[in-house]
DNA sequence: ATGCTTGCAAACAGTTTGCATCTAA
DNA sequence: TTAGATGCAAACTGTTTGCAAGCAT
């Protein structure tokens, strides 16, 4: 007895929308996406599938200020948030998995992943910001 | 005139509950810290010094999925986070200053600073795991 | 006296959940 | 056929806010 997943049209309109976009979504944009093809789609289906996308593995999920943000991307990888107008973006910097067994020898947890969330202001934002 | 800055009876035992305790308190906790003092305090209060004292740089805040942990130490330092029980600590990891600059100069942001949060499973929860 | 601060309750954002109904396999 | 999935509404967590009253300076 596998574990049963049913490729509801839902679902695939949930997963197609987190594709087909590059701006870390957050569920809310998700929604608004997913709305325009089904008008009568429900957050909880889209909170649910996202969450569930998330446990196969076939998205990833940012933490970021204000709510979690998705990402089509599945290394692990930082993020750039904008203090003023909360985008996120991917940051050039290599994961480094040797960091993760250096805490695990010197605090004893079981080290799963690191996450990287750099802050700043984004090229955007400091041009309305110096005008 | 310079902005005011009064030393009311709640502030202070806001700050003083954040000092006497190491191991990273939810807003939650303090509030239930500073009952024990003050009855009649109000959640609101609380959350209202926490801000506050985190914007005087009297303490800091970090940003854990389940809620900001409130933290005595200023110096910026990266945390580890228990998965299991939500337990936060210090990990010593040094902070890069340098992938600041170089995450500002890949991406045209104005890095304010990054933070990094480390996901385990602390000893305590392995040993119940694995009983 | 002034205006920052408090306490209360209500509002809020983001997310999860109970339940009856529906549907993919 | 039937277990997983949906839609709706309600619940929930963590946090913020409007307002009248209170208190530090």
């Amino acid at each position: 007895m596998t574990v049963q997943r049913r490729n509801t049209r839902q679902r695939t309109l949930v997963l197609d929308a987190v594709r087909n976009r590059r701006d870390h979504p957050s569920a809310e944009d998700i929604y608004l996406d997913v709305r325009a093809q089904d008008a009568k789609i429900s957050r909880a289906t889209v909170y649910r599938n996202l969450r569930f996308l998330e446990g196969e593995h076939a998205i990833t999920c940012v933490k970021a200020p204000g709510g979690d943000r998705f990402d089509l991307r599945l290394d692990a990888h930082a993020h750039v948030v904008c203090t003023e107008c909360g985008a996120v973006i991917d940051a050039s910097v290599p994961y480094d998995h040797e960091v993760d067994d250096a805490v695990a020898r010197s605090t004893g947890f079981l080290i799963a992943d690191h996450s990287t969330l750099f802050e700043g202001i984004c090229p955007a934002c400091q041009q309305t910001l110096n005008s």
